[in-house]
DNA sequence: CCTATTTGACCGGA
DNA sequence: TCCGGTCAAATAGG
């Protein structure tokens, strides 16, 4: 499984405050050499903020990368779509493949007239078996050999997403943790059961996960992964490991998004929680479900 | 043999 | 007609 770094909210808003100090000390009577140094901490800071930013994790918004044309009552687009830029670290950069949540199939590639690099085109892997028409576009930026620009269109609607945990927020009771373990039976059914997983057993298992990705698409709910040394004792890594095709649905609180435990506490005021290996995130999810 | 990727051909909107 | 997006045959690789 593809460890995604994670960053947290507080890391961005020292990024900014620092870009902000920064520009508090632009003097445009002083010299050219010490603002120039100056606009390249700026631009730094600010091209750190939006990779945590690229990484962080999504909660209260449906539609964390809105349209820009989103008006009142206008007709909607044929498909939705939205962007964002991916950075990617040390190995992957050879081989992008950056892990969200679903499986892509690539089903072409172009030269872009005017960029330097080419652009390719991805579809949802089971396009064909549940007709998900999902699709995205990924090219390389020219400012940032790291950043990848990625397009996303269309909404997934197939039901596979292999060996990740899925938070959902539908539906739920307060107070209330449960694993709804899906197994896809065969292409076309979804056999669910769920399991209880109580708060008390989020600590004594100290789970911790890695925080995959967190999709506009799944916006009301995000793929966390296992830590991969925690497995032995743990149940839920043991339901994980059981079915390639297993799907987890880790369903916990909240009756609305505004008062869901992630949107309070994935502002990321993750601190003392957290078992920071920097630049990884861990994130003790206990603290979630309490 | 099956599935995924590559890559030139093809299509359609601007 | 140009160019971005998709198709599909060829190829790779397990």
């Amino acid at each position: 499984m593809e460890k995604v770094k994670v960053w947290n909210k507080e890391s961005l808003i020292t990024e900014l405050t620092q870009g902000k100090e920064f520009v508090n000390q632009f003097d445009p009577l002083a010299s050219p050499e010490e603002n120039d140094f100056l606009l390249e901490k700026i631009l730094s800071s600010l091209d750190k903020s939006l990779s945590i930013l690229n990484c962080i994790v999504y909660n209260g918004t449906n539609d964390p990368f809105p349209l820009r044309d989103q008006g009142q009552n206008k007709k909607r687009k044929k498909m939705q779509q939205w962007s964002k830029q991916v950075r990617v670290y040390g190995t992957e950069l050879e081989s992008f493949n950056h892990e969200d949540g679903y499986s892509w199939r690539k089903y072409g590639q172009k030269n872009i007239l005017g960029a330097i690099h080419p652009r390719a085109y991805y579809r949802c892997t089971h396009r064909n078996t549940q007709g998900c028409l999902a699709t995205k576009q990924v090219q390389k930026s020219e400012q940032d050999p790291l950043v990848f620009d990625v397009t996303y269109k269309g909404m997934h609607s197939c039901k596979t997403s292999q060996s990740s945990i899925f938070i959902s927020y539908e539906n739920q009771k307060p107070n209330q943790c449960q694993i709804k373990k899906q197994r896809v039976e065969n292409l076309n059914t979804i056999k669910e059961e769920t399991v209880p997983f109580t708060p008390l057993q989020c600590e004594s298992h100290n789970a911790q996960f890695f925080v995959n990705s967190i999709e506009p698409f799944a916006s009301e709910s995000m793929y966390l992964s296992l830590l991969p040394n925690q497995e032995e004792e743990f149940e839920m890594d043991k339901i994980l490991k059981s079915s390639e095709s297993d799907r987890i649905v880790f369903s916990s609180t909240p009756t609305s998004i505004i008062d869901s435990p992630f949107s309070r506490d994935w502002d990321l005021s993750v601190n003392d929680q957290l078992d920071v290996h920097d630049p990884n995130l861990m994130i003790d999810i206990s603290e979630y479900f309490t």
